[in-house]
RNA sequence: GGAGACGUGGCCGAGCCAGGUUGAAGGCGCUUCCCUGCUAAGGAAGUAACGUCGUAAGGCGUUCGUGGGUUCAAAUCCCACCGUCUCCGCCA
C-alpha cells in the first residue's frame, strides 16, 4: 500500500512512477478527492464527538447534584448530536473504506534505477553465468521428464491419478536429492538467516495482510470447512509473523528463512509449461526474507541476491541474472532481480528466484514499524525476499546438466554431503 | 469435541459484578536531572500508538483482544468472533 501522505502531497510524482508500469493512474485521482473529503468530514465528527463528551460529562455532574431534569434537557441535545456523529461517522467510515480498496489495488511504486519497460522482453540481462550454448552433449539434450521417468526417480502418471494433473511425485533417489536440495538451501544461509518452519495453511485474513486476498483468491487452494488458505510462498507467514508489531532497531535487520511447501492453483496458466516440472500445484521451497531499515535495504537486497546466485553456481548450473523492467515487477516490488537457471534438456531458461525489495509497501499494510534510534516515533520498516531455493526447477536442470553418456546421472559436488554417499542415479538397467 | 476461567499501556497488575473529570491506580522497566570519589542506594520529573488541525506550543479525536449493539455517556452492560489457561475426551 502506498503512503497516503505522498499521494496528498505530491500526485503528480506518485502517478508518473505508477505509469512507468503501464498500471492506470486515474485511481490516483480519485484517491486525492476522496481523501480530502474524509478529512473534511472527520473533522465535523471529531468536533462533535468532543461535545457529546464534554455533555456528558455534565450530564453526570447535574445527576450527582440530583438537578435530574437538566440534565435531561442536555441529554436531548446529546442525543440529537449523536444521530449527527452516527451519520457523519458513517460516510467517513465508506470513504475509508473506498480508499483503501483503491489503495490495496495500486502497486507499489518502481525504484528510480528499475529499467523501463512493460513487458518481460525490457527486462535488462546483467549477467550471463557459466552458459555455452554449444558445450551441451546430445545426452544432456533430453527433457528431465523423459530422463527422470527412465530413471523412476519422478513418477508423474501416479501422482496425478491421486492427485490430478500438474501434481509430482518424487520417488527414491529422486525424494533424496529433493530432500537434498532443501537441507543444502537452508544450511548455506544458516550464518546470518534465522530457521523458521510456519504453518503451511493460514487464516484469510494472514492472506488479506500479505496482499493475496483478495486480488488472487483463483490462484491459491482453500480449504472451505475450515477457512483456511494453503500458502503460495512462505512469504505469507514470514511477513505475518510480525504483522502489527513494532520491532526494535537493534533488532534490524531481521534476517528468516523458511523452508515450507507451496501451493498455486495456476488458475491463469492452465495448460501452458504442463511437462514435468516446468510448473506444479505444490513445490517446495526455501524463502529468504528480511525487515531492515530504509539504510539497510539497497545492501540487504544485494545480500539476498548474492545468496540466491550463489546457491546455483555453486550447484554447477549456467544462470543469468536479470534487472525486471518496472512493467514485470510484481505489486509489491520497487526492484526485483531474477534469477534463471539453463535446462539444457528442456532447452530453457526457467526462473528460479525472484528477489525482490518491497520498500515500506508490504510494512504498512501487514503495519511492521520499528523505532528508530534518537528519533521519537515509529517508521515503517522495509521488505526483501527471494527464493533462496525453489527446488522443482533446480532439481530438473539438475538432472538435465549433469546427465552422463551413458545415462546416468552425476551428483553436483556440494550436495554430496547431503546425500550419504550417494555420488549418482544410476542409469536403468 | 465437552466444562470452566480469562484477555487492560514495554512488562506486572488494579478498575468491570453498583456505566459518569479513568488514557486508565500502584509497581517494575526505561529516559533526563539532583545527590555521590566510582558503583549501589536515595530524591525529582518524564515515559503509548495512530489520525487530524496548527509554523510551533498545543487542541481535538480514536484505541483497555477484534467486530457489532445498548446508552446522553462503555475498559465497565449485551451479542458474535479470535486467542490464552485449567480439567475431561481424543491423538502423531
Amino acid at each position: 500500500m502506498l503512503d497516503i501522505k505522498l499521494i496528498r502531497t505530491d500526485p503528480e510524482a506518485v502517478k508518473a512512477a505508477i505509469a512507468r508500469r503501464g498500471d492506470d493512474t486515474s485511481s490516483i485521482d480519485e484517491v486525492v478527492e476522496l481523501d480530502t473529503r474524509v478529512r473534511a468530514i472527520g473533522t465535523e465528527r471529531d468536533d462533535i464527538r468532543a461535545e457529546v463528551k464534554q455533555l456528558s460529562k455534565q450530564v453526570g455532574l447535574l445527576h450527582k447534584e440530583g438537578r435530574g431534569d437538566d440534565a435531561a434537557a442536555l441529554q436531548d441535545q446529546s442525543r440529537a448530536l449523536g444521530e449527527r456523529e452516527k451519520a457523519l461517522s458513517d460516510e467517513a467510515d465508506d470513504l475509508a473504506a473506498t480508499i483503501r480498496s483503491l489503495l490495496l489495488n495500486v502497486a507499489n511504486m518502481p525504484a528510480p534505477e528499475a529499467p523501463d519497460g512493460l513487458t518481460e522482453d525490457d527486462n535488462l540481462e546483467l549477467r550471463v553465468e557459466n552458459f555455452d550454448p554449444a558445450g551441451y552433449a546430445d545426452h544432456q539434450r533430453v527433457p528431465h521428464w523423459e530422463v527422470a521417468e527412465a530413471l523412476g526417480i519422478l513418477d508423474v502418471d501416479r501422482a496425478v491419478r491421486m492427485s490430478g494433473s500438474m501434481f509430482v511425485m518424487y520417488r527414491g533417489a529422486g525424494a533424496r536429492l529433493l530432500r537434498a536440495l532443501i537441507a543444502y538451501g537452508l544450511d548455506r544461509n544458516r550464518d546470518a538467516f534465522e530457521e523458521v518452519r510456519p504453518p503451511t495453511v493460514v487464516k484469510t485474513e494472514t492472506m488479506i495482510g500479505t496482499g493475496h486476498l483478495p486480488k488472487f483468491a483463483d490462484d491459491a487452494y482453500h480449504l472451505e470447512r475450515d477457512d483456511l488458505w494453503a500458502i503460495p510462498t512462505a512469504e505469507v507467514p514470514l511477513t505475518s509473523m510480525v504483522a502489527g508489531e513494532i520491532l526494535d532497531q537493534a533488532e534490524l535487520p531481521l534476517r528468516l528463512m523458511a523452508h515450507t511447501s507451496c501451493f498455486r492453483r495456476e488458475a491463469g496458466s492452465a495448460g501452458r509449461d504442463t511437462r514435468g516440472l516446468l510448473r506444479v500445484h505444490e513445490f517446495d521451497k526455501v524463502e529468504l526474507y528480511a525487515f531492515c531499515t530504509p539504510d539497510q535495504a539497497q545492501e540487504m537486497h544485494m545480500e539476498i541476491l548474492g545468496r540466491a546466485e550463489s546457491a546455483i553456481s555453486d550447484l554447477g548450473l549456467a544462470h543469468r541474472v536479470l534487472d525486471l523492467a518496472c512493467g514485470d515487477i510484481s505489486g509489491a516490488g520497487a526492484r526485483t532481480f531474477d534469477i534463471e537457471v539453463f535446462a539444457p534438456g528442456a532447452d530453457r531458461w526457467l526462473e528460479v528466484s525472484s528477489v525482490s525489495w518491497c520498500t515500506d509497501y508490504q510494512a504498512r499494510r501487514a503495519n511492521i514499524r520499528y523505532r528508530p534510534e534518537g528519533e521519537k516515533g515509529t517508521r515503517f520498516v522495509h521488505s526483501l525476499n527471494g527464493s533462496g531455493l525453489a527446488v522443482p526447477r533446480v532439481w530438473a536442470a539438475i538432472i538435465e546438466t549433469y546427465r552422463q553418456a551413458d545415462g546416468s546421472v552425476r551428483m553436483p559436488e556440494v550436495l554430496l554431503p547431503y546425500l550419504g554417499g550417494m555420488t549418482e542415479i544410476p542409469a536403468p538397467a
